[in-house]
DNA sequence: CTGAAAGCGCTTACAG
DNA sequence: CTGAAAGCGCTTACAG
């Protein structure tokens, strides 16, 4: 390995003590103008740098961010993705970027963000296993559920409010004169599919109208093998809420399959905005998540968790809009 | 911030020294059982740690990579990430992950990795300024181009074989009866792109065919456009070979939007394979590339030169396969 | 096999 | 404003 230019190397090149070395490079210490000057000249001309792990272990913060994802295979995760890199690099933070497999997130998961005393961490589309869980109380690192939260409320969680768009959704479809329609489910247990499912149902009670319900799995297979069961075994409904776009795609791909018109002979609507919606092949009616709000949301609260840790939780929802395009 | 468990703490906890703990948790080292059990009892009931930070401070060696990506839009990029993410974290290496407008990575892209001593590189479908190339020599940091090559040769890079796919990807087009063929090019500058296009070329004039070529930018919105350009003002092709597969979906869709029969009034193949490509609406030509072999090449090298730097360069091409779908 | 001690590259009271 | 010194939590020769 090549030996490193430390702060004592500049030091001596420039004449100056390692601690003014040091200050030129810590925001906040004061040093002469002169001295600065000094030192970044010497800095400059030995190519050094200010070793962040040196810094981190000695101020016990890192300036990085864990992010632990699943579903990234959902177009919507890698946007989520790019917008929290953008956002926290601005902000002076590092991702550090965990995949899973697990829809609980285990222990070994997040095991090597705390060997590396993470300053926070986010969690996309997964739940905690009480391991995790237990953890993050002990180690008092700052955790956000991004669009997922969990039952025992002990975690901020930033979410679309899922209850108001699907209930919403259910009046958009009967308002257009629905009343056959069928709601498929993503993963049994995650919160947004249940909280889609609830207010859904809510809305359609209301209007007299009993769910249909299918069971999915958030995948666009998923829903292209469900919406192809449905045409072979149940009929066609007046339209179908998919609870998340990808699986809408499998959905609409498979009606078209079966020569069955949209939205004449049935109706088509998803959840999520992602890209693909508005392509004109899908041209998907869906339900925009405010992406940018909720990344805000999760960082604000990071970063005053991490100026004072107090383990504040809530469940914080967001406000999406209904995107109408011609599934519909 | 919490005060944190320190292999101070367990060595006092179990009885042993402070070393003896060390000794337990570094591999290789030699423990007796005895105290080997003794520390692993004290630090269970402690809730201890190895912190990273200070490991990697004395060892100067972190057990970090830095993936560096640009394309995250492009569903193939997700892919690969997964992968490495996955391959890595078998081998015991974490990843800090950035993402980078950039077509050419610049100085301050890549700033922090060297900030936190990785232990090596990887950049997708980026190229590297002046600047970077400097850095990466410099501080010796083993870097591999992931799907990109750049002119210099200075760096280990990872690639399908384009030339040869390129070839026969044109071979089959001529092979099923295609005589007047677009090809829409990716990014400008671009390795891939351009060795595409010369691969395309060289076995069209083996034919007797000349190129029709097409800038584009490797985006769904870039293949969409140029594709409404073509059917307006040039008249339809026999066939269209598009540089990467989410361009090629965008043009299928104008195509389809003008109600164009595919394969019949015109025939599109695209490369990379990504999952949408075998969507039955899709159901698009393309060209496989083997990511996991990809990846695996990416992988060895990099652990080959983390354990010893040599700074050794090489453009490895790994072969895919032509996968025949309904677009041809 | 084990312990005492040096040292990785920083930050930060503490004097001056 | 600046320097000397302690200390962050580890690994690793060096003795024993």
């Amino acid at each position: 390995m090549q030996k490193l230019i430390t702060a004592m190397d500049v030091a001596k090149h420039a004449g100056v003590s390692q601690s003014s070395v040091s200050r030129v490079y810590f925001e906040g210490a004061t040093v002469s103008a002169k001295t600065r000057e000094k030192v970044l000249a010497a800095a400059k001309e030995l190519g050094y740098r200010p070793n962040e792990l040196a810094r981190s272990l000695i101020t016990n913060r890192t300036k990085i961010i864990g992010i632990v994802m699943k579903g990234i295979q959902n177009p919507f995760y890698p946007q989520v993705l790019k917008q929290f890199t953008t956002t926290f690099k601005s902000l002076g933070y590092s991702i550090m970027f965990v995949y899973t497999n697990n829809d609980e997130i285990q222990k070994e998961d997040i095991d090597i963000l705390f060997n590396y005393n993470v300053a926070g961490v986010i969690i996309t589309d997964a739940s905690l296993s009480l391991n995790a869980i237990e953890d993050f109380k002990r180690y008092k690192i700052p955790l956000v559920l991004f669009n997922r939260k969990i039952a025992s409320n002990d975690f901020y969680s930033v979410c679309c409010n899922n209850l108001e768009a699907s209930k919403e959704i259910a009046q958009f479809l009967v308002d257009k004169g629905s009343s056959d329609i069928i709601y498929i489910a993503g993963n049994q247990n995650t919160s947004t599919s249940k909280e889609r499912e609830q207010g859904f149902t809510e809305a359609l009670t209301k209007n007299n109208i009993a769910l249909k319900r299918i069971g999915s799995d958030y995948t666009y297979e998923g829903g292209y093998k469900i919406a192809q069961q449905v045409i072979n075994e149940n009929g066609i409904p007046d339209s179908f809420f998919v609870a998340n776009d990808i699986m809408a795609l499998g959905v609409l791909d498979a009606l078209r399959e079966s020569s069955i018109a949209i939205p004449e002979a049935t109706k088509v609507i998803g959840f999520d905005n992602i890209e693909m919606a508005s392509w004109p092949t899908y041209s998907l009616t869906t339900w925009a998540q405010p992406i940018n709000e909720m990344v805000n949301q999760t960082v604000s609260y990071l970063m005053s968790e991490i100026e004072e840790y107090t383990g504040f939780a809530d469940n914080i929802e967001v406000n999406g809009i209904l995107i109408e395009r011609k599934t519909t």
